[in-house]
DNA sequence: AATGGTAATGAAAATCATTTTCATTAAGGA
DNA sequence: TCCTTAATGAAAATGATTTTCATTACCATT
């Protein structure tokens, strides 16, 4: 879906959107950087090759590739939010350590057979309960990095 | 801590601050309303009763009473901040639904003693593996609320 | 391959939550 | 009561995101 032109060109297609430059560009970078980008960060990454591509089209294709599904969008509390590529497979799903006072974010993925079991029971109930769709969930951990715990809060 | 004023005066002076006004309406505002208030939500609370309050001291009051751990911070996605009081003995933790559509929350407290027991568990191997000293944790389930579904997404 | 209807784009302006500035006020220890 | 200085409030600044609107370029159709 994301290695070739012609399956992304045929995923925004099928949900009734057209396959531009700009899209493609930004779903490149996103295939190919790790992690917890911000709109800006995009923007920069694109812009000394695509100088053309404004920030209004990255934060209008990060909400369109959101809401495909293609990407996940968090808010880690710093005032941007930050964006990262769901694979293939369900392979990547994961939760993340956030440090309060540098922000950086670190992502785990111990755990993710038991979460997932025990996530799965309580959807079922919750969902049942208040008659909510439930399509996502997020966990994060917050407290401080070992950088940020050596130099003393 | 949050009934008696003089509970909340040695609190404030306890960890160093000065025990003023807009601090004492907007704690007791925190402690009558349930939950997910806005800067902006307690600013309109506050300001028929106090209309010389003013925003600003609002946002700093709430930056106060986060750092001092009274109140919990949340960003649920929708721009603005939200807050909620912690009670006293841990009675209160919970985790919570958010509508994608509307942006409702809504709080579930099912499952906490599984949830703290395996949070816990979580904890103790990640703070080790990554000597990150994780201090607070949240957990979100995102999707359509009962209202929403009802309107066709 | 050329055409046309319209979705997508980009630059600039607008919006909105939050922060900063700075002159004034008022806690609260002496 | 007095004095030091932390806290406050109004206004301005900031910074992320959204809106506006004239222009561009996908792509279904010819
Ligand atoms: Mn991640
Ligand atoms: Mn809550
Ligand atoms: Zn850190
Ligand atoms: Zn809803």
């Amino acid at each position: 879906m994301y290695g070739r032109r012609q399956e992304r060109a045929q995923f925004f297609r099928h949900h009734g959107f057209r396959c531009t430059l700009p899209r493609e560009v930004i779903l490149d970078i996103l295939y190919k950087t790790k992690s917890h980008l911000s709109a800006e960060d995009i923007y920069f990454k694109v812009h000394p090759i695509y100088p053309q591509i404004g920030l209004t089209t990255v934060y209008r294709t990060l909400d369109l590739l959101n809401k495909m599904e293609l990407i996940s969008r968090f808010d880690f509390g710093d005032g941007k939010a930050r964006y990262e590529l769901i694979k293939e497979g369900d392979t990547s799903h994961h939760h993340h350590l956030v440090c309060r006072k540098c922000n950086r974010v670190i992502d785990y993925t111990d755990f993710m057979k038991e979460e997932t079991r025990f996530i799965k029971k309580i959807e079922e109930v919750l969902s049942k309960k208040h008659n909510f769709e439930i399509d996502s969930h997020k966990i994060h951990f917050q407290g401080l990095c070992s950088k940020c715990k050596s130099e003393g809060r």
